[in-house]
Order: structure tokens, then sequence, then C-alpha cells
DNA sequence: CTGTTAGCGCGTTCAA
DNA sequence: TTGAACGCGCTAACAG
């Protein structure tokens, strides 16, 4: 088709021929009623025998054409007229605090195995950890008109704004993170079950003085893991509890902290002989900062991760850490939110997946 | 605003208040009449108003009260609807070939470092290394109009595909790799200038017997290395290329072509004492392989990775390895798509970013 | 400097 | 079973 060497060819839209010109010349994608020509039917006929859900009603024959045209063209729907007559863009906002954080992408990877099949695009946005790159990426999603949220940056003190984004009508799902009162479901590990794990583990090789090096305050795991830490020690007075450092959840904060708590107590006998870190980040800052002072783990000293990031196991020695399920998070969060989408409630529920300790070369008796 | 108790709200589209509390009671966001009404002005004026280029044109007084307007309303404005006038999602589709490999997180964080404050917003599409998925992705995000393209998944065959994508108007950049011949720009690292920093390090520490344990022959990263192989063992001939391995570029690949060579040449004197790999995720398999047949690095055997992903100064050993400035490799991949979305040109260009040589634990002088 | 008019491409009423 | 008409929210042309 279009075999004439027209080469001035002014865009008459709407014009038999010139729109297949049109579209081989400059890329621009057939239309509907480039379809509907083709066809000869109308435009109505095409979108019908294009959408499952009403192609029922059209005889199989007028389908077929529809079909065998739209095909020829090359026909691709424009999203973007479609979102805006539906007023829906069939894509979903996921906010982060932190791409460079290794326990997103199998997140955001499992979030993406439920979603894409459901028709879903997903938007991931990285907030870089700043507050008010949080605003500007929700503002920025929602302009986009996003049909719902998946959002991994949720602070404690959070639920009064989530209420009012829930009460716009906002849909959402908080995954890892929850907040205070939110009226938005919440999937995350078992931060309690994993720190009560890991610390029967350590008092089980013999361990009785253990820190806790936690992350922010304001993050719920941190409160999940700190109270369940605080439980623990109260159930077992024979060990002592040798204070709680908090610190950001970076190689950075947990060097610094650890080095603060060495500073602290210089000498071996007063030093706790095993720690519990906020994330496997932490844990890694926590194992340069022995290492500066010429002191080994786990002969000096026990460390315990949290999370399982991927490569935890490759690192020297391999971390002993409590395995989050991050990639079934993503599944989860994005299986709730779709269901929401689909108005089939699951609103304001919890979900809390099992952890596992996994224990590798980074714990060990404690010395002496 | 809205005081009165109104309950049964009849949701009359473009009458006086209603539309307010419409606004009020479901979330739906304020249109640009809402705003044209609150000000007193029409439609156009509130766009022009609302749109830095345009605002010029205005007296002040009227942009003032516009902004007051809008402010009070919430109005944001519907980037979809936008979208369909002016043929511009302001999105950039960002396709890699795998999540999961840790070197994309820092390329898509520099890539989005730039295309945020432009104004657009990276579409991140993971196809998991199927070429159908590929397909599919393209298509998807050409359906959601977006802008342009930034592709980490070329292969060396793709010239002819990008040929016809740039012929029908498609704007792209390729990043890390290439395709034999390309319209789009490339951004990637000096492969070929990597390989001989690494090799010339392994023969300065006295191997003669080195291996290349490379990826898919498809890609111009392995091209480029193996290039650079061949011609800087043919200009060293005291050094033995004991052979030259290909494997998916996964722990998994490298674990079996490293249990492939050891098989091959069971005794130490018959088998290379360095290795060079495809990338990271290659070594640490090869290291798998090393251990589990009681072999140490570098102790048996040095192994040189490539990229420098993070957290390969962690492995154990300390990964040497050829390091790549991923992030720059985004940062300079978004800034030429952004110049030729301004249509400022760039085409075709081809950019070579320096890489580095970072030695660490996992070479060493040859055993013997 | 501002208002009017006219679509962008689609899905969804209504009628026939 | 199909066609006609309308409008989603916005911006770009053209008037005035």
């Amino acid at each position: 088709m279009c075999l004439d060497g027209v080469t001035n060819c002014v865009p008459v839209m709407s014009e038999g021929r010139s729109v297949l010109h049109r579209r081989e010349v400059s890329g621009l994608t057939a239309t509907i009623d480039d379809v509907a020509r083709v066809a000869g039917v109308h435009r109505s006929t095409v979108s019908r025998a294009l959408n499952p859900r009403t192609q029922v009603k059209l005889s199989p024959e007028t389908t077929r054409r529809v079909q065998r045209a739209a095909r020829e063209l090359g026909y691709v729907p424009n999203a973007v007229a479609r979102g805006l007559r539906t007023n829906e863009s069939m894509s979903v906002g996921v906010v982060i605090p932190d791409l460079l954080n290794p326990i997103f992408p199998p997140i955001i990877s499992g979030i993406d195995s439920i979603l894409r099949p459901a028709g879903y695009t997903a938007l991931v946005t990285d907030i870089q950890g700043g507050l008010d790159a949080y605003e500007v990426a929700l503002a920025s999603l929602r302009q986009r008109r996003v049909d719902g949220f998946i959002l991994a940056t949720a602070q404690l003190d959070e639920g009064e704004s989530f209420h009012r984004l829930h009460e716009q009508g906002v849909r959402a799902v908080l995954v890892n993170r929850a907040a205070a009162s939110s009226p938005f479901p919440v999937v995350h590990g078992d931060d309690a079950g994993g720190m009560r794990e890991a610390l029967d583990h350590l008092a089980t090789l013999g361990h009785v003085r253990i820190a806790h090096l936690h992350g922010p305050e304001w993050l719920s795991t941190t409160e999940g893991r700190r109270a369940a830490f605080d439980e623990w020690s109260r159930r077992h007075p024979e060990v002592t509890v040798t204070g709680s450092y908090c610190g950001p959840l970076t190689p950075e904060g947990g060097q610094e902290i650890m080095s603060d708590l060495l500073d602290a107590s210089p000498e071996a006998w007063s030093r706790p002989t095993a720690v519990v870190t906020g994330n496997d980040l932490m844990a890694l800052g926590a194992l340069r900062a022995l290492r500066a002072r010429g002191l080994h783990c786990p002969g000096d000293m026990s460390i315990v991760g949290f999370n399982d990031m991927p490569f935890a196991d490759e690192f020297s020695p391999p971390l002993t850490t409590v395995r989050v399920p991050l990639r079934q998070l993503g599944i989860e969060s994005a299986r709730l939110l779709v269901q929401q989408l689909h108005d089939e409630g699951g609103g304001g529920m919890e979900l809390t997946l099992p952890v596992t300790l996994m224990v590798r070369g980074s714990t060990a008796p404690p010395p002496g």
C-alpha cells in the first residue's frame, strides 16, 4: 500500500491514504480512525472489536476484519488518549527511599511480576531519602494520574497524612515500612520474630553481652525490632543489654556507631560480644569498624544483620542475618494493590511475612 | 468554602460550587475550568499563567490571581490530558536486561538525576533477559507515548532494527551495550582499555598463562573485551592464552565455566594462573568454583572482574576489577537523550568513558 | 494582553 | 449488531 511516490505530502489528517503515508514517513502510529477506514467500519466498532470486554457483542466476521486491519497497520492504541477517556492510567507509582540499597531491586522485581501481567506499569521513583523529594514525587505521580501507589517510604508518624490521602480516594499499599495508624494495607517482614531468632541464636552460642545498633526511630522496622529486643532482654536477665545505638541505615552509619561503641568500652571484658544491626548495610559498616581496630568478626565480636540483602553471603565473613522475603514482599504488596484497584477490598489489612535466620560466618561463640 | 451541608450532591460537572464539592468528596482533582472560574478568567489564560514559557505574556496581576486560585483549589494539571494535546508525555522508557544485576541501580540513578530536573520521568522496565519481553516492553512503552528511550539491552546485531526505529522517528540512546551499526548515540565504558589494563596488571605480577571467561558473543562488551584480549596476547607472545570460555554473565555462568576449566586441566602446571571474567557476577561464580575444589584465590589463581559493581570490594577476597563509571554512564546517556529531545542533535555519536583498574585482593603473583 | 475556537485519540453513551 | 455524537482536560492557533 501507499506505493505512489508522493513526496510533498500535506498532513491532511482524515483524508484517505494520506494518513497511512503520514505514518510511514514520520513514525506516527495509526489511529483508531485509520483502522476503521481500512476495515470499512466505524471507529466505535474498532474500539469494541479491540476491547476483550465489549468484543462479544460483535459479529465474529466484523471482529476478524477489524483485527486484521489493525495488525496490518501496526495499530497500537494510544494509552494517553485512553487514559484521558477512562480516567485510568493503568500505571502504579512505586516510591522507594533509595534505589542503591540492594534490598529494593528484589522488592521491585516482585512488584513488577504481579503488576505487569495485570496490565499495570510500575513507575518507580527513588526519593534518595529526601523528605521534600517524597512530596514532589507524590505530586508528580498524581499529576500523571497513577491508579495507585506502593510506598516503601512510610514513616511511623505518617498516619494522619495517609488518612488524608485515603479520604481523597488515593489507593495505596505500604511495603516493608508501616505507619502507626494507616488506612492502607501493609506488607512487611516479621521484625519482632526475626529479632527474637537472632537473639536466641546468640544466646545459644553463649553470648551474655549484646548490643543493638538500630536505625532511625521514625521507622516501623526500627520500632518493631527494638521492642522485641527489649522484650527479649527482659525475659533473659542473664544477658546484659549493653545499649542501643542509633544511626542511619548505611555502611557509614554502621561504621560510625560501631566505632563509638568501641571507643566507649575499649576493654574486651566490658564490651558487647555480639551486636544485632538494623540492616545488612549497617552490619557491613560495623565489620569495617572492627577491621579498622584490628578486631575480628566473629572472633572478637559476632554480628547479625537484617534483611539478607543480595550478596550478604559473599561478604567477609559471610553475614549471619535475618532473611526477609524481599521479593515476596513486593509480590504481596502488588497483589493487595491490584485487589484495591479492582474494588475487591483488602483495605487496612496487615500482612506479616515470616522471616528466617540465616546462620553464616559472622556469628560464633564469644571470645575467651 | 463549601461550608453548606449538602449531602446528596449530584455530580453536576460544570455548575458553580458543585465542582469544588465533588473534589472534596471524591478526591478528584480540580480541572483547569475550575481554576478559570474561581480566578474569573478563561481556561487558556489559566493555562498560560501556569506555563512558565507562556507566562511572560500575561499581566502580572492576572498571573497572580490565577496562581492563587490554583493553589486554593489544590489544582494539579492533568499530565495525561496535556500529553494528549501536546503529543509529549514527558517520560522516557529505560529498558534494562536485569534489575537484579547490581550494575543497573547506579546507572538508573544517574539517568534519573538528569531526567528529573529536565522534567522527564523515567519509566524503568526490566525485561529479565527475555527477548520477547523486550519486544513487549518496547511496544508497551511506545503505546504510552514515551518521548524517547534509553536502552541498556542492545545486542550487536540489532543495528537494522534500530535503523527501522530511527526512521520511524523514535529517539533513543544506547547505554553500556552497543549495536554494530546504530543510528543512536552510544555511551559505554572503555572495554578494550580496561581489558588491557587488567592484562598488564596480571603480566606485571608474573602471570604467563591467562584465560578469559567472557559473556555471550552477541554483546558489544564481550566483543570489545575479547578483541582487546586477543590483540594484547598477540603483542605478548611470552604469555600463553589458555582459552576463551563463554557463559552467561551470572554467578552460575562463572561457576560453571570455571568448573569446566578446572576439569579440563586439573594439574596446576597446565592450568591458567589468572582469569579475566566478563563481569563481577561471573567472577563471583568463579570464586565459588575455586572454593568448591579447595583452591584459593589469589593463592592458586588470580581473578579480575569487570564493572566494579557495588560491594565488589566486600567480597572474599575483595575483587580486583575494572571500574566502569556506572553512574556517569547513566548521566551521559540521559544528557544525550535530552539533547535529542530538545532537537539539539547529537545523533549517532559514541561516548567512551574511561575506566580504572581497581587492584584489590583477588590478584597476586602466580603460585610456585 | 486576553477570549474563542478547535481538536489531540479514545470509549461510551444513545439511537437505529 | 452497528453508527453517530459527545466529551475526558488540556494547549495551540487565531482573533480581537
